[in-house]
RNA sequence: GGCCCGUUGGUCAAGCGGUUAAGACUCCGGCCUUUCACGCCGGCAACACGAGUUCGAGUCUCGUACGGGUCACCA
């Protein structure tokens, strides 16, 4: 560990143009790693691959990041003391130091087409002739044959590996670009990056980035190593097969704050029994000593549960704010009260995208069967229902105009002048307001939205409905 | 297939040689109640398998099975 220098991690995602919860969650360690202990986050982007470019990808993922709250202190639009933070900026300094490793060795020139390279034991001299009078190459990593490569992860302990088992990778492609793997190495000791963290997917080729290094005499970071989140027991989790991506389910309702505390559970636990953590706390608990080294599920229904209790621990300034558009969305009727209506859903919505269906019935009536009339736990039938929306049409039809406690009041002084529980006309009152046997709050709040004259208007519908039954 | 890694309820997971094997999500009862939701109370459900080490193993070792990762001039 390097104890003794500030911690400075990156998160290097290639642009795809989406952002992978995985990815996420790596952002999510790294930012931690180095902000619990005062250190440095940086941004880089990896976009060796030009036949791969996305347009806007990269905004993508520096709005995630910002959405997030995981703020870097270096990066592409910031920049920083050793930019840029775009690889393919950067383009022009892979090459040196491709030659320094051939130079001392440790790489060779490949001016082979074929897979199987049989010109690992070309003299440099020689190879760099050839080049010059034209003649396209690649640059390789000369891995030993024999012996072993170890090192230590923080989360999988040590790690060893035969040579023989190690190719030699390519370094500096055909086109003259670094490799992921290359650029990889040479960033993160030029960025002087301490504490690399990435998905296990890499560990593998772990051994072969500490050759580079060993052959250039740096420093080799921390490793720490994070397992795949996955869609089940066999897949990993993917955009292709339909997961959804972090813009998926802010897309779908769900608060940026509730995906990155369940995030920040799948695959590392505080050892406690919290599982509710803002980021700031997360700062303090984090560690990785609680990282582990088996792959973790997606459970969209764990997520569900985090959303909800998100949503209900906004205040309802805040969540009237975000549900707004929603509700806006099948609300079109400017007599009904959007604070209102975001006041009944916000102990009732898993996420925001629920809100549609939840509140459609105060905009249209559907023509509903009578049949919601009966309900036997409020001791309501149809014949009953018929006499609760007559005795609350006549109470209505006394008031001018009401608010919520005025409803309130005087369906209860029906229900006590007719002799009859509260459900008894309550359960009517709804149904012939709402027409469907689910609503977010109860008669009393539909009324008061609905406001006297629609509320008359469906009750009256409703004692036809019954009439003609 | 070679190499590497993993395996505690359906899911996330605690556990670091001695526990009635936590907790959360889901699901199922019940209570509360103006439907639903919330809340409260209760319940179902797990150490992959086989050897070994040990007085004692979910915890240590080895093997087996199953699963994953990786073996690109992709990242």
């Amino acid at each position: 560990m390097n104890n003794n220098t500030k911690i400075r991690t990156r998160f290097a995602p290639s642009p795809t143009g989406y952002m992978h919860v995985g990815g996420l969650r790596t952002a999510l360690y790294a930012f931690l790693i180095a902000k619990k202990s005062g250190g440095t986050f940086i941004l880089r982007i990896e976009d060796t691959d030009q036949t791969r470019f996305v347009e806007g990808a990269t905004e993508i993922i520096i709005k995630t990041l910002e959405t997030a709250g995981l703020k870097y202190d270096e990066g592409p639009g910031i920049g920083g003391p050793v930019g840029p933070y775009v690889q393919s900026e950067r383009k022009e300094l892979y090459r040196p130091y491709a030659e320094e490793l051939c130079e001392k060795d440790a790489a060779y020139y490949c001016l082979c087409e074929a897979e199987e390279c049989s010109c690992r034991e070309l003299r440099y001299e020689e190879a760099k002739q050839r080049a010059a009078a034209g003649e396209s190459f690649a640059i390789r990593m000369k891995a030993p044959r024999d012996g072993e490569t170890k090192f230590v992860d923080v989360v999988y302990g040590e790690v060893v590996v035969q040579n023989k088992e190690l190719d030699d990778m390519v370094l500096l492609k055909r086109d003259g670009m670094p490799t992921y793997n290359f650029a990889n190495v040479i960033d993160d000791h030029l960025m002087g990056i301490t504490h690399v963290i990435r998905g296990s997917e890499y560990i593998s080729s772990a051994p072969k980035y500490n050759l580079l290094y060993q052959a250039f005499g740096w420093e080799i970071p921390t490793y720490i190593t994070v397992s795949l989140i996955m869609r089940d027991a066999t897949h990993k989790l993917s955009k292709r097969h339909g997961d959804p991506t972090y813009d998926d389910l802010l897309n779908d309702g769900y608060l940026p704050d509730a995906v990155l505390n369940y995030v920040a559970l799948l695959g590392w636990s505080p050892g406690g029994e919290q599982e509710f953590f803002t980021l700031g706390e997360l700062l303090e608990v984090f560690d990785v000593s609680g990282i582990s080294k088996s792959p973790a599920i997606f459970d969209i229904e764990k997520l569900n549960h985090f959303n909800s209790e998100y949503i209900r621990k906004l205040t309802s300034e805040e969540f009237e704010k975000i549900a707004a558009p929603y509700i806006k969305s099948v609300i079109k009727n400017e007599s009904i009260s959007i604070s209102a209506v975001a006041k009944i859903l916000q102990a009732r919505c898993v996420k925001l995208s629920d809100i549609p269906e939840k509140i459609d019935f105060f905009e249209t009536l559907v023509d509903y069967d009578t049949e919601l009339f009966v309900h036997q736990k409020s001791k309501t039938d149809k014949t009953i229902a018929f006499d609760m929306l007559s005795a609350a049409k006549a109470a209505f039809e006394k008031l001018p105009d009401w608010t919520n406690d005025e409803v309130h009041d005087i369906l209860i002084e029906t229900a006590e002048k007719l002799g009859v529980k509260n459900a008894t006309l309550m359960w009517p009152v709804r149904i012939a307001t709402a027409g469907k046997a689910v609503t977010p709050g109860g008669a009393v709040e539909i009324c008061n939205i609905l406001g006297r004259n629609e509320t008359l208007r469906r009750i009256e519908a409703g004692i036809e409905k019954l009439r003609s039954n």
